[in-house]
DNA sequence: ATTTACTTACTGACCGTTCAGTAAGTAACT
DNA sequence: AGTTACTTACTGAACGGTCAGTAAGTAAAT
């Protein structure tokens, strides 16, 4: 190709990388100060970018936002499903391999901003509120009360209210990844984030066992 | 009508009450429109006052916040501790008390918000996040850290990890009262509450018991 | 030479904060 | 009980900093 390029140009054009980048630069921002406290002007610094550039690719604030939840938290819990169709042993055995997955897609990921993200902005954006809980949250319940009613009709469980036990199977991972990033200042001793996936895993099937 | 002005004044000087009732008028605003959404100006008139006179009692904006956070959440711990001192029965029935009177004294008053904005916001207000983890988390957490080793030492329930079991025995009731705040209007269906504390109780019961 | 991705400089609205002014309340002195 | 002199709780308008959004200009690429 060409061999006589400009040196040192002092920007490039690269219209097809821009909307990832700058995504995952709002991510990071948006994650540790929230949609009101984030300046575009920081989302585009980091980006490698400047603030007019953001307004090439997005329309506002806000559809930042909007693009930002759902490219990045749809994909995991297709993930899951899709662990789900091909798991072939005990329901015990998924459960605890969908609760260890989640924890490694998105407890230990960047992506654990997003939960708390969603419960702080929710009120201020109903539609988006509502994208996340029917893409992700319901979605989510429906692939965990798969598995439950997965055990009760093997007998591995005991026969609980569906819904209601799913609810309690997810709520201990959701609550410790949002407080965990709330809270993370103030937790100098940390957090033994194995042993809480341990024990939770432990206590729930210990509760949920058909004995 | 010019006799009524005497009677109806535009105003009156209500100096001892008004702290309050900015307070519970900052609460309202502040629950379901987030910090950096709220309006002083709307706080100001649903408190039936102006702007002006909210910085005759707070410093500024986060200063209310702050009091806010403080007066209200704090006595709901003392609350706990007083019920757990005076408490002769069984470990288990004390953890269904408590549970039952969290919610009660929480979760079903305006006071369910409180989660749901110090998780939104700390990372924004460090020292208040810091206040907050120690005099309600934490505090909660001895509490009930206190239960599950009574019922251990009585021989009611396993020798689990009490720091973990405390968090698992919490999360569910945090997670219920932060989710539901934040996606009420997503949930058309509601959220049988009482069925999801009886199952708690119930499951976590069964996974700590000792048999 | 033309197109267009990107930058830069600017605008306008919003809202926390301030403070001079006003009216409610109080009490001293008729 | 009425008038007056004084204090202070409260109002409301204006100020100023911030920042989302925009439009004119610049440089990369073809």
């Amino acid at each position: 190709m060409a061999h006589t390029i400009a040196k040192n140009p002092r920007w490039r054009r690269r219209k097809n990388a821009r909307p990832e980048e700058i995504i995952t630069a709002a991510l990071d921002v948006f994650a540790d100060r929230g949609f009101a406290a984030t300046k575009l002007e920081d989302v585009a610094r980091r980006a490698g970018v400047t603030k007019g550039t953001i307004y090439l690719y997005f329309e506002n604030k806000e559809a930042l936002f909007k693009a930002l939840i759902r490219q990045t938290i749809v994909p995991v819990i297709a993930q899951g499903e899709a662990i789900a169709q091909a798991f072939t042993g005990s329901a015990r055995d998924l459960f605890e391999k969908l609760i260890r997955e989640y924890w490694r897609l998105v407890g230990e990921t960047s992506l654990s901003s997003i939960p708390r993200l969603m419960i702080a902005e929710a009120v201020n954006f109903p539609e988006l509120a509502r994208f996340y809980y029917e893409e992700v949250v319901t979605r989510g319940h429906r692939l965990m009360a798969g598995v439950l009613e997965r055990g009760i009709k093997a007998g591995e469980f005991r026969s609980v209210n569906v819904p209601v036990a799913t609810k309690l199977a997810m709520s201990p991972l959701m609550h410790a990844v949002v407080a965990r990033k709330a809270f993370a200042a103030c937790m100098p001793e940390g957090f033994d984030v194995a042993k809480y996936l341990d024990t939770h895993i432990d206590l729930y099937l210990h509760g949920i066992a058909n004995s």
